[in-house]
DNA sequence: ACATTTTTGGATCGCACAATCCAGAACAGG
DNA sequence: CCTGTTCTGGATTGTGCGATCCAAAAATGT
């Protein structure tokens, strides 16, 4: 154990809780003050463990996008075959719209809050992370189509991109309306383009 | 004419300036020197012309909306039947990436920029846009599926609602990279689904 | 000439913010 | 007891922003 006066709170539990405040405000709408007191934390202590705003939101970012990779990989994820692991996350990531992603996916949000600015490294950051998920999808996807049970004319790129253009929409307009009935819609118009 | 000194600018033109400016950087990453300086005109003329920063945004806005809704109405329109309509409005909408989109859709931009605001007022406003551009195809859409061209089993509803979600998925990436490939993938997917 | 309006540009106000500094108290081990 | 580290909270700094005020000059009609 270090010498002096133990730290008062857990690194990992404080970065979630300045996670979920930068998801559901964004960087630039996120003060000092909103980090400060849902992380239970002082100015000093943060400044300490986390650098300042812009490298505790890189982390917060990191963090949200392995944990976003774990639960997607997940669900796309089992014993049957490719295509049905597609379908049954069709089915299933509705429900991530009610609970996970109310207020949209922080790394699509991030796009927004960086996209004018002139911050490559974060720039690039964001374009990693959105390439990581979409190889998730399309590795099922590919695999799908190798197997037969995607047979529509279409190639792995051409679904994988429409597959995430569509999500991308549903969890862009999350952040001011309940999407659940646009991506139900969605979702089943997309198993019918895949004959799933 | 009126009495005194005449103005130097043009309301329009001025207007059509900021326009361009929020819709390239956003609301709150556009200063008012950026939009003196592209519009041309100084900030007291800016106060008298447009009332406040806030005031002239929401007026960019909806002139953006109208000339959406006037291009893609054109878009849709002609003699050939709906559905072809739409098969057309899918291959050459990616031009418009190229011209137009560059940075993305400013309404679908401006969910992001006041999604964790409380103006409930510019909220409602963005939404409306989005029903009325909506509206649009919704339209075309089922006038297709009337007539029989498209038959996948979907309602007017399901297609509309992934064509749209699909739109905004492209247009938000397209902020931070050439979309024109993935566009034209999800073009031809989604001229699939539908048997165009 | 005169009145009216707009332009221009500087000066200023008020505010919010990130970031830093500081001093005192709290808590641990040597 | 002493030392090192952390926590707390107030005070401060510096910056950028929207917004307002002001005064002088310019351009029109009456």
């Amino acid at each position: 154990m270090p010498r002096g006066r133990p730290k008062e709170f857990v690194r990992e539990e404080a970065l979630a809780a300045a996670l979920g405040t930068f998801w559901e405000h964004g960087y630039a709408a996120t003060g000092l003050a909103d980090l400060t007191e849902s992380m239970g934390i002082g100015r000093q202590s943060l400044y300490d463990t986390f650098g300042d705003k812009r490298a505790l939101f890189m982390e917060a970012l990191a963090a949200y996008c392995d944990r976003q990779a774990e639960m997607v990989g997940e669900m796309l994820s089992g014993d049957d075959p490719p295509g049905q692991r597609l379908a049954r996350f069709l089915d299933s990531w509705v429900e991530l719209l009610s609970s996970e992603l109310v207020h949209g996916c922080m790394v699509v949000n991030s796009i927004g809050d960086f996209a004018a600015s002139d911050d490559v490294e974060m720039l690039d950051a964001v374009k990693g992370h959105i390439a990581r998920i979409e190889g998730l999808f399309a590795r099922v996807i590919q695999q799908a189509i190798d197997s037969g049970e995607i047979d529509v004319g279409l190639s792995a790129r051409e679904v994988t991109r429409t597959v995430m253009a569509a999500a991308d929409g549903i969890v862009t307009r999350a952040r001011i309306e309940d999407v659940r009935p646009k991506a139900r819609d969605v979702s089943r118009s997309l198993k019918r383009l895949l004959g799933l």
